[in-house]
DNA sequence: TTCCCGAGTGTTTGCGATAACACTCACCCC
DNA sequence: GGGGTGAGTGTTATCGCAAACACTCGGGAA
């Protein structure tokens, strides 16, 4: 005798309980079940101990959507990302998560197929319309710096690694600093000058990766040489070693991220060119796997734990209406390795 | 003249747009407007356009959360995963996000610290509290394997890389087959067994990775060697390299990961011997760098892409109430590079 | 004693959407 | 011409929770 509907697959949803429940099993009103679990101290303890017994008895759990919609808070960060298949984005998501648990918040993510302004708004949409409480963009590329200038304005949200001219806070590790440190390092060696494989054109890391190294080159006087722009994979490093190994004023040369190290590192080997007798390689991030490249890689480590805690910390602070930082930077580190060494003689 | 209440820091909300606001401007009720978004012929056409205009005029979206509260479904799809920064965890996660984006759902992440039945548990709660239509669990590790047996049983549930017995669909690598795959290439060389560097006890896929070699070994009735269990990295292959490097009947061997792969490469390199003319080496998983590793590595690729959206499509399905596979298995391939070569003459 | 106060609890209302049902036509059939 | 029909739209109830306000006491001040 059921009705003719489309019920018929779900014969009969086991009710889970809701307050309502919990009240009538404790012998109290709704609301004294509410306060228990949000205000517990306006509770008097035994009646508080009845609630948590029934709660505990049902199985209990709050309805999040029906507590969004009377407090317009979700507990729910967003973090628009693009490729979080690499180490970096990876990590730093990993941080924001761990971080966003601690403080009993949940992540939802909106991966990005392509790097412009209308990808990241759209982004950025998918996730307000999930009603989340503030945004992290993790997308280290110029063309998104524009599409985050046209967002909700009422709306928390903090970048990292973003360029100049974002109106809210950047949480970065000091790609400058970074690269100077780097090239500085070449320098001390004793080479004349150091080459340069970037990442490719447009992202903010390989742009302040480029610029760290300049600097460094000018303020000693050295040749500043091209740098050539890989797109941070292996097979981008190998490609462009392989045009690079027989110049044979190539002793020194800092890589944007180790991956391309890698493949320049097997290029230059293929060419005969011993590392670091004959070439110094520098390279970038100190992924897990760098110490065990062979030779083992001197290289700038990024902190992106510590990138992803703060910059779940500035969303926090946004979301309660703190206004803290505006540019918060992370110091990198130099790990000193052996594929970089003396300058061979002359 | 405001009220001493604690509003005074968030003056005055900009009061975003409400359904009923659509309504009014565009001279209809709510109802109508509700049907514009979800059932557009149900209205119509002029109706329809005057709606659609009086949403883009005010910027309206929906409010997921009364939307949720009233239908049950909240078009959000939890994931629960251990160590994204690695890459098949990470390759997996993103073919999921990318799957959910094109399927309208959106992903939700819960990551693990530990790899244990309560930690699981809590997981999949941290995501059931979000009100998720569904979760995947990608935590590869017999632990897990246990805490899955203790779900809601009313939750649309899959698991990637579970092992036997967990009561809903599974969709994996199929890890046996790969590692037979693998075993039997280093045979065909000539070798006349095979060592293994496994990954560690109790994850799933290293014992499938054990489980296939050795079969493999067994049917030629070939001498099976213990395996050495490393931890995933490279650092762990590095260290168990150096304690194989001199036995001297080592001439093959397959490494349960990449990562591993490496670190013993270095190692065999450092005690001097030459890969593949004196030990020949089989990783696992095709990471992108593989092809630059020295000498490049013979590996078995796993479509972590495929996984993930296998995975995503089985939870739909559960999710609208399709019963499908209660096992998908997808075929790894053997990548033959040079790293794995014939056998040195006794 | 009377009154007030505040701790503890209950009642009512509303968050923003959709489901279910009710209504209004214009149209077509016999 | 009466009445069925169905497309298009409106009305009401409801989802589960918390904010705001109302109530009930017992204890202390006046």
């Amino acid at each position: 005798m059921t009705t003719p509907s489309h019920r018929g697959d779900v014969p009969h949803r086991p009710k889970v309980a809701v307050m309502e429940d919990v009240a009538e099993l404790a012998g109290v009103s709704a609301m004294t079940v509410s306060r228990v679990l949000n205000a517990p101290e306006k509770v008097r303890p035994e009646t508080r101990a009845r609630v948590l017994a029934a709660v505990q008895e049902l199985g209990y759990r709050p309805n999040s959507a029906a507590r969004v919609l009377v407090t317009g808070r979700s507990g729910v960060l967003g973090v628009v990302s693009f490729d979080t298949t690499q180490y970096g984005p990876a990590s730093t998501l990993y941080a924001i998560e761990r971080a966003a648990r601690q403080n009993e918040y949940s992540v939802s993510i909106a991966s990005l197929d392509a790097l412009n302004r209308k990808s990241i708004s759209e982004g950025v949409g998918r996730l307000t319309s999930q009603s989340v409480d503030g945004v992290i963009i993790v997308a280290p590329h110029e063309s998104a710096t524009d599409g985050l200038r046209h967002l909700p304005p009422d709306l928390p949200v903090v970048a990292v690694d973003a360029g100049e001219g974002v109106p809210f806070p950047v949480v970065m590790v000091d790609q400058h600093a970074g690269a100077a440190r780097a090239t500085r390092h070449l320098l001390s060696l004793g080479h004349r000058t150091v080459w340069h494989l970037s990442g490719p054109a447009n992202w903010v890391d390989a742009s302040a990766r480029i610029a760290g190294w300049r600097s460094v080159l000018e303020a000693e006087g050295r040749e500043v040489r091209e740098p050539l722009a890989g797109d941070w994979s292996a097979r981008s490093g190998h490609e462009l070693g392989r045009r690079l190994a027989f110049e044979d004023d190539l002793t020194a040369i800092f890589v944007a991220n180790d991956q391309m190290a890698m493949g320049l590192l097997r290029a230059l080997r293929e060419a005969g060119r011993r590392v670091p007798e004959d070439v110094s390689v520098v390279g970038f991030d100190d992924i897990p796997e760098a110490a065990y490249f062979w030779p083992p890689l001197t290289t700038v480590r990024q902190d992106f734990a510590t990138v992803g805690r703060l910059a779940f910390q500035l969303v926090l602070d946004r979301i309660d209406g703190v206004l803290g930082e505006r540019r918060l930077k992370v110091e990198p580190e130099l790990v000193v390795r052996e594929s970089a060494g003396v300058s061979p003689p002359g």
